[in-house]
DNA sequence: GTGCGATGTATCGGTCCGATACATCGTGGC
DNA sequence: GCCACGATGTATCGGACCGATACATCGCAC
């Protein structure tokens, strides 16, 4: 999940470790507090060593001619390698069941902007068969089992059924909006260069408060 | 987390493993999917090697009296100790600020019914807390950075923004209602044998479809 | 001038998951 | 009669991720 998202962050600019925390929390603020540094570092080490991502020093050039206006040391910036876009595409198209649970769901929708419509579609109907069997279920629960459990727990329970509820009828309306074919894909940012002090306006359509 | 569920569930009968993870999947279906064996199976080593609790023996008076008839073989039937009641009460007491993530608030939640009440309501109102702050910071993005990101994180956003004003609400009616008295704590039964053939009435008020 | 909060990189122990393996039991179809 | 299959049942292993911790620098306020 975590490679993914890196993956993802680190094609609209190159980034180092601290910056990608704040995107990654931005990003997925939604759905999960805050990565571990304990995740991240060693993630990243990995991307690394499988040739998906490579340091890249800090826009040396202006370092030289303007060395101690900004002398930064010891920040590492990462760069998404063409092996790394590829690896990328790869895993929105494999796309499986582990796709649907809370945290991959989530991470995989964030990056919605830069997935096919045919793969979007795939991914929010698997949610939302997984979110309908969870529905199923806390029902069973409520229904056949209730006398079994404290009111605290039914509580939990009715709680997380009206969640699950409100959740399929969200992914109805994206999938009905994704049918009629709405489709915002990224064309695609940084890598070449760039380093983020472009902000160019963030792509095209863009809808806002018109749900996508 | 796991620890403390077990402990919790335990208290009210001993288990196996697999009868523990069924009932484990049922009280916290709301929360998470179903606890994988990969965690269950060395926990139960880890707090029977610390003396929270024991193997008991598979009913063994009945079990040599009626041999064959219910000849089950192979299952490890676990029991709490009174060092593991006492340490439950420890975990119920230290409700630190990790009790207030999802998923350590809805394994606390689901055992508020061996919770006092002030413990309910300390937890109650660190978790709102907790949600506010994400809602906070959900609504910054969304004012703020809004124009940095592209539709469908922004309607991620939303759909989390959404889910936070819920559950704010719903933890306000919770700790409304807990402070004007209602509290349905569970005397105790199991660990001095039962086994689960009683089904005595789930303890005392209950107050069905009457949210507590 | 100095202390403190934000920036920044990094490791370690521990919890938990997903895949996998393997054995038994009861039941329904052939 | 038998056998396949799904439920019951115990168990391990590698890997992902977290929380605590350590440490160093930067800019600003007091």
């Amino acid at each position: 999940m975590l490679e993914f998202a890196i993956l993802g962050l680190l094609q609209e600019s190159p980034m180092h470790g601290y910056e990608l925390r704040k995107e990654l929390t931005a990003k997925l603020g939604a759905i999960r507090a805050a990565i571990s540094y304990g995740s991240l570092y060693p993630t990243l080490r990995r991307l690394q060593a499988a040739g998906w991502i490579t340091e890249a020093a800090e826009t040396p050039a202006t370092a030289e001619v303007v060395p101690a206006l900004t002398s930064r040391r010891g920040r590492v910036v990462y760069k998404i390698t063409a092996d790394g876009k590829e690896r990328f595409a790869q895993l929105i198209a494999q796309a499986g069941p582990e796709t649907y649970d809370d945290t991959g769901f989530g991470v995989h929708f964030a990056f919605f902007a830069r997935t096919d419509q045919a793969t979007r579609l795939r991914i929010l109907e698997g949610r939302r068969r997984k979110i309908e069997e969870r529905r199923e279920g806390l029902r069973d629960v409520l229904g056949r089992a209730a006398e079994r459990l404290d009111a605290y727990t039914l509580e939990l329970q009715r709680h997380g059924l009206d969640a699950c509820e409100r959740e399929v009828r969200w992914l109805e309306e994206l999938i009905a909006n994704e049918r009629s074919g709405r489709a915002p894909t990224v064309p695609d940012t940084g890598t070449a260069g760039g380093r983020r002090e472009d902000n160019s306006p963030p792509p095209p359509g863009e809808t806002r408060n018109e749900r996508p």
